[in-house]
DNA sequence: GTCGATAATTATGGATACAGTATTATCAAG
DNA sequence: CTTGATAATACTGTATCCATAATTATCGAC
């Protein structure tokens, strides 16, 4: 069953196309792309086994592409690579987040410390237009326009912070924490919370108070652990 | 020129075999293995471009395993790919270390803190036993092995934190640091000052003392940066 | 002699082909 | 009916081949 088109671009071309510059995107980064959306979407679940061959032929592509889509997606973590044994969509347990949000508290919390150390009038601009939107979304009870709203109100401090290692620590981790689909926000009151660790995330960024802002961004993402807990205890309640 | 014997297994084949375990290590994890090597040791310079063909053929393999072994270098952010224009080892700036450094002093200092929570008996020893080596090292001003066994002690701490995301990241950064290869132990007395770090963290491990842990490996790491910072600056006198 | 356009070369990215191993299915024995 | 051995199948890992884009070399004009 040859490809004799590509019908992987058929969508769009992921990068933006100025006249004078094609894209050329690598055709793995794009799959690479498209598999991430089909993770987070859980079209392939955690712990599911990725047939290559039928991935390929509906991306339309050779294994070739998509089995270096695979390497990079193994070393975000989003998928693990068993020798001979294939590609599994990676599991995350209780355990892992227990080790994972103590960390993002900490690399968020120094992001949002150099954010605001950095703080330009026009970064500010940008924040406070995103947090509210923020409120709107929270006020009228749209998580899932929360949720993306709130991915870019956390990376566009990352930006801020201007550290690219930093930004990228953290965006591998979030990634990661995305597999689990366990979106605190959908706890009772959690988006009300949430909004409110914001504004003092916010206030602190306004005051270009540095500790301030580290300390309110870790509290921000410790009290997202706990209610995504609280989700694990409802469904499964200790003996 | 078909390559119809792999060369690339010569030597060792990096996995201990035991008899009924065959190792079964795909050959692109060998293959980045001994890229990284060549990287470390500056055979691959930061800067050069990668000539696919002539390091297949160099190893005696064809390039599908090569270029996969390239996609995860590359997320470890050891060599950049630019599209359609090849494969160059990546260079890191000053301004970079300035980056990377305080992360990995916070990532460092957590380690010290979680393992100095979790330490058992058995892990402390074989501390004091890495430790004892790098003290005879230093006195007889063996650089290179110094340095080796410094990466072997960093990383057990890591592992006794029990945190695989926190090791996980901190080896990544540490990779990207022995790009630069200006290991701040050839700044006279580095040596000596580096191991009076250590003296002041393995003491806090062994009053488990987390907080000190945690203040002594950060500062242990951040004082490497200043060393490092003289270096340059010898290089380089500013104008 | 320098600059610019065009042709030749070379390298990258992707597709296909193939060998070897893991898995599953089949079948016989207890 | 369960268990173990053997055969068939399917998939992974690697090599080879090919198209296209980038680079270099050649040649002509100013």
């Amino acid at each position: 069953m040859p490809a004799s088109k590509r019908k992987v671009s058929s969508e769009a071309p992921s990068a933006p196309s100025a006249p004078g510059k094609i894209p050329h995107t690598a055709l793995y980064q794009e799959v690479a792309e498209r598999l991430r959306q089909r993770i987070f979407a859980h079209q392939l679940a955690p712990g599911d086994w990725i047939d290559e061959q039928a991935l390929a032929a509906d991306f339309g592509i050779s294994r070739t592409p998509l089995r270096e889509a695979l390497k990079v997606l193994a070393s975000e973590g989003l998928v693990t690579l068993k020798p001979r044994r294939g590609c599994y969509v990676t599991e995350i347990s209780e355990r892992d987040l227990d080790d994972i949000f103590p960390l993002m508290a900490m690399l968020e919390g120094r992001s949002a410390w150099e954010a605001a150390s950095r703080l330009q009038d026009e970064d500010l601009a940008r924040l406070e237009e995103i947090h509210a939107r923020l409120e709107a979304h929270a006020a009228s009870g749209q998580v899932d326009g929360f949720f993306e709203l709130n991915q870019d109100f956390h990376r566009l401090i990352q930006e801020i912070s201007g550290n690219r290692w930093l930004l990228q620590l953290a965006q591998d981790l979030r990634k990661v924490l995305k597999l689990t689909r366990m979106h605190s926000l959908t706890v009772d009151g959690r988006l009300e919370q949430s909004m409110a660790e914001h504004q003092a995330v916010m206030a602190a960024l306004r005051a270009r108070d540095a500790t301030a802002a580290e300390h309110a961004m870790r509290d921000h993402l410790l009290a997202g652990r706990r209610a995504i807990a609280r989700i694990s205890t409802q469904r499964n309640p200790p003996g």
